[in-house]
DNA sequence: GTCTATAACGTGATAGAC
DNA sequence: GTCTATCACGTTATAGAC
């Protein structure tokens, strides 16, 4: 919509430089510890630039906490909103989708999750999510399956929070498991990898168990 | 060991005012983010004073850093500890303690893990915990049951991963909760009073289906 | 567009009166 | 011990040359 030449992978313009620089910066130290210099000399370039870019620190952290949300909500309507799946199927995928993310971005829900609590909701609510997440095909499906009897009676937020919490706490509390336990970062990349079968079975244990 | 006479309540010191402040702020704001005025007014008392009693801001945030570990980790110790508790036991505990932790201090998981990823695991050596956790009666037990192929065979790290995950990534998810689902605080915290007694039976199902 | 130099501001910490 | 006033410093943001 920009340019037509997409940059082609390297020699990359400054303006993407900055933002991809912004966003490891803000990922790892969050808004209050980043200073504008980290990010200046992370991605190459003189601080002023920064400012003739995007104006301030803050306009540049509004688009990377934006996008970063945006990314991650957007596997969850994805998923959910597939009419095409069972249940069983939008879990594992589910599953798999976010441990493929957080393997390679174990920062983001921390970050995420630290910066909602001082913007509030605004954001949430700026994401629309709301509407679209309540209405999925996955609640249908979920709410058939009980009216079945298929599944046990369940809140679906207890559900999500289940699925939620044992995929992503783990990458969250990383550095005091491998602290308290002492196995190694490769040892823990190991665990997670085993459950992405794990977890869909665990999911699936407790919603047909009586 | 400092006085004899505890504070009855009022009139409370100036130091442990200001400590009690700080541990608010700290909690809710990060270190980072946390402006020393911020604790002065919150403890309403002047800026100086601060630095008289604790010396600098970065003194004040590790008092407050290990008291807060401290706290979170010692009911983890004492829970797996206790061999007078069977594994059931010991699993309704755990997930009692932190619901209840977690319903008044629903910070302290952001606030610990978000500051963990900057201090790495110093802290967690600090803490000493490394030793005494991993050679508890909860383990003992649980190898035990293992063996005598009760329960499945699982890592326990999987075991504490979705013991925590379940039980505390609701709270720390809380704000994206509320703004994606819509309920209200109230609504979230019977939610998580219905935990108390839905964790511990969907854990139970978990470690028992082969 | 990119740089250097600097202005403008906020924050941690202290001096010194009471 | 407690306060007011102020220093010293780091950081964001901009002015202006190239």
């Amino acid at each position: 919509m920009d340019q037509d030449k997409k940059p082609p992978k390297m020699d990359i313009n400054t303006e993407t430089k900055i933002k991809n620089a912004a966003r490891v910066v803000f990922h790892k130290k969050g808004f209050a510890a980043t200073r504008t210099r980290d990010i200046a000399e992370e991605a190459g370039i003189n601080l002023a630039l920064l400012n003739y870019y995007f104006r301030s620190k803050q306009k540049l952290f509004d688009l990377i906490m934006f996008e970063t949300m945006h990314g991650f909500l957007q596997s969850i309507f994805e998923v959910f909103n597939n009419d095409t799946t069972t249940l069983e199927q939008k879990i594992e995928t589910m599953v798999n989708r976010y441990i493929d993310l957080l393997l390679t971005n174990p920062d983001i829900p921390i970050f995420l999750l630290n910066e909602l609590r001082t913007h509030p909701e605004e954001l949430v609510a700026k994401m629309g999510m709301k509407d679209i997440l309540m209405d999925t095909h996955f609640l249908k499906q979920f709410q058939s399956a009980i009216n079945e009897e298929k599944i046990t009676t369940l809140n679906p937020l207890h559900f999500i929070m289940n699925l939620m919490g044992m995929v992503i706490f783990p990458f969250m509390a990383c550095p005091i498991i491998k602290g308290v336990s002492g196995v190694t970062q490769s040892e823990f990349e190991t665990l997670m990898q085993e459950r992405r079968v794990l977890v869909p079975k665990w999911i699936h244990t407790i919603l047909h168990n009586k």
